[in-house]
DNA sequence: ATTCTTGTTGAATG
DNA sequence: GCATTCAACAAGAA
């Protein structure tokens, strides 16, 4: 489920298992995931390491000893594993080998992620229109993003031009424990409730990277674990709701979240 | 069998 | 130029 936690997730994987390594040779096995050319991502990582990573929205960067980053984008279905002596996983289009005989495997099911090379994330950040990251934005450019916002406020939540990081079930995430529907107007929204809506924006992703990004280990209240036909609201036990916003299947609680301040 | 799905992009529409 | 809606991508789950 790669939005912003997951990809943490990711990142904590690689470094723990991917780093400072040599890199002996990469296998593509679907070029459409491959947003460069796999000659140019050859040449760039053969003989190299990986020696850090960073994270910024749904995007993973790993910095190579040359001083470049490899970049993992992960659409609706990308995974790493990293193993030694396996079958390769299926759907594992892109292979990094390493000289220590293990192999990151980056597996898409759907062909929805991409790989990509950079020379800094800032560049990578224009050449994307990639705005701030959900748990690095400041308060004042929350808030000055979401006054005068058009249309619905989940939408807001997963522009990634302004907010980097949340995607379709961490917005509905944020917005249940917000007490705020989904399709609220943004001008709707108080100082203060801007204020509350940003710091329930980190507590709901800090609190998913936490507990590893598995819905089964999130708190009793989250609506994740709920976020499907028939499922019951944890704070009043109401039915669950799925309506469309923006063309995305949408669940929230009609009893808690409502588009006005009370 | 049909519908839906964690994402993004670009075309069509109003 | 906008905001909005839809299709497309692809594979699998319900």
């Amino acid at each position: 489920m790669p939005e912003l936690p997951d990809i943490e997730i990711f990142k904590n994987y690689v470094d723990s298992t991917s780093l400072h390594q040599e890199i002996d040779e990469i296998t593509v096995n679907d070029e459409k995931i491959m947003e460069i050319s796999t000659e140019k991502v050859r040449k760039k990582l053969k003989n190299t390491t990986l020696e850090s990573t960073e994270r910024k929205g749904k995007y993973l960067f790993c910095k190579t000893g040359k001083n470049e980053w490899l970049v993992f984008h992960f659409g609706m279905t990308g995974k790493l594993n990293y193993a030694k002596n396996i079958e390769p996983p299926k759907h594992a289009h892109f292979q990094l080998h390493f000289k220590n005989g293990y192999t990151l495997y980056f597996i898409n099911t759907r062909k929805l992620g991409r790989v990509n090379m950079t020379g800094t994330i800032a560049d990578f950040s224009s050449e994307k229109q990639l705005g701030e990251d959900a748990l690095s934005i400041s308060k004042e450019d929350f808030i000055d993003f979401l006054t005068n916002r058009k249309g619905n406020l989940k939408n807001a939540l997963t522009d990634q031009k302004n907010i980097a990081g949340i995607g379709n079930i961490y917005a509905d995430e944020i917005l249940f424990q917000a007490k705020w529907h989904p399709k609220a107007c943004p001008a709707n929204l108080s100082e203060k409730d801007l204020d509350n809506l940003y710091q329930i924006m980190h507590e709901v992703l800090q609190t998913a990277i936490d507990n590893h990004a598995e819905p089964n280990e999130f708190p009793a209240h989250f609506i994740i674990p709920h976020r499907k036909k028939k499922g019951i609201c944890p704070e009043c036990q109401s039915n669950i709701e799925r309506i469309t916003v923006s063309g995305r299947g949408t669940y929230f609680c009609p009893e808690c979240q409502h588009s006005f301040s009370d």
